[in-house]
DNA sequence: GGGCTGACGTGGC
DNA sequence: CGCCACGCCAGCC
């Protein structure tokens, strides 16, 4: 059997709760991370479900660096961390993506 | 089993 | 840059 879809769900959780203050993740990163190629929208799933007051769960967008919907407190969050969106309310990945591979740029 | 939904991703226009 | 169609896959009727 496969590591069930709650064990996942503490892999995200970890995942999440390292994203450094001022960088930004995005589903399916997060997928790839805990080893669930194509499982974005599960992660999105899990996102939704997660405690924002314990996770920073606004660090997490999508591929395209759109905010999560249902979630207006996300844009003033990150905000605050001077992470600054484009004129289309976009968060440009190329400038605050965390890369592991590629530290603190 | 069958069909619909969705905090997604990619590619085409 | 925006919009749309498709592909994707677990969860829930």
């Amino acid at each position: 059997m496969s590591p069930s879809v709650e064990g996942l769900r503490g892999a995200v959780y970890d995942i999440v709760s390292q994203i450094p203050y001022g960088r930004v993740l995005t589903y399916g990163g997060i997928a790839l991370l805990v080893g669930y190629p194509n499982h974005s929208r599960l992660v999105g799933r899990i996102m939704r479900e997660a405690p924002d007051s314990e996770l920073p769960c606004h660090r997490v967008v999508s591929s395209t660096g759109r905010l999560a919907p249902h979630f207006p407190a996300q844009a003033d969050l990150l905000a605050k961390e001077g992470v600054r969106l484009s004129a289309s309310g976009r968060v440009p990945l190329m400038k605050y993506l965390w890369r592991l591979d590629f530290p603190q740029a």
